[in-house]
DNA sequence: CCCATGTCGTTGACGTGTAAACAACTGTGA
DNA sequence: TCACAGTTGTTTACACGTCAACGACATGGG
């Protein structure tokens, strides 16, 4: 094995400091959310990608694979806020073995609610610390690592 | 409540491609290290702390307030650690309380052995992606929020 | 049409994280 | 010195994710 080209000052300081911060930033917003809106981060989630979702629905798999979740994972989360009436589950109309989850009326509610609590903590934490320029630099940073992980993947509204 | 302040589509930029790097990055990243050493990035994550440490050696409580895990959490996973032979657990000599986890000789070896190919990882996924002007702005962001996050702490090494 | 093969979503078994309770111990003020 | 509140690390009960196996269904070739 060749000798590895270690990380320099910079490098390691990016990278622990990107560790670091998405350890404390994660466990900060995610902490915010669930005392403001009773939603865990994984709840909001779902309900985020089924509100931007045609319908407010979407099949399983899809979900799953645009969330990065096994669809085990998907499965029993949906079952858990299904008893809470977060959202539902509908056959689906072309294909008999799928499943298509449903917002709820109260689902759709409680994302509205928790929203703007969870945007000010995401400014609080985050985008308010930075300038125009880092937010951008950020923005620039994701979508290259996202175009050399993730190719093809769109991440505009 | 008063109208939030939504994140513009800059802001939203950063954030959406903050939290999808994160979420691809972080599996791409532990995955390969799994693959390469055997190890869960867990695992990588407290022989590192323990190998910068005095002594290689540190009170489970210190590691735990320093890797922001839990003293349960900790305590379980040195269990499983223990038994793979790459760490040990010393009685601490002034609080006859506590518990002094310590690297082993295996566990050095094994993250030695690891480290070459978790650069290599890191680079291929992160850094070598990046210019030294985009290393040096993630450097800066990673600081700002840590500064607010965690102010006083120390990440140089 | 029928069978082989593959996909969809769910489930059981298991590993691991969390919260709360706990015993053992420390250190401080009366 | 001694009661007592706080700390340390472990453990118990539970919540949750993963992996593999499964039944139900879809799909394409003979």
């Amino acid at each position: 094995m060749p000798e590895p080209r270690w990380l320099d000052d910079d490098e390691f300081r990016a990278w622990i400091g990107y560790r670091r911060m998405r350890l404390l930033l994660d466990a900060q917003v995610s902490q915010d959310l669930t005392r403001e809106s009773g939603l865990s981060a994984p709840d909001y989630d779902v309900l985020s990608a089924l509100t931007s979702s045609e319908g407010h629905r979407r099949r399983l798999t899809e979900l799953a694979d645009r969330m990065l979740w096994s669809k085990s994972r998907l499965s029993r989360h949906i079952g858990r806020m299904e008893q809470r009436g977060l959202v539902a589950r509908e056959g689906c109309e072309t294909d008999a073995r799928g499943s298509v989850i449903v917002l709820t009326e109260q689902g759709l509610r409680t994302i509205q609610e928790a929203a703007p609590g969870h945007v000010a903590s995401v400014r609080r934490h985050l985008i308010d610390l930075l300038s125009p320029e880092q937010i951008d630099a950020l923005g620039t940073i994701a979508e290259t690592v996202l175009a050399h992980l993730a190719p093809g993947e769109d991440l505009r509204r």
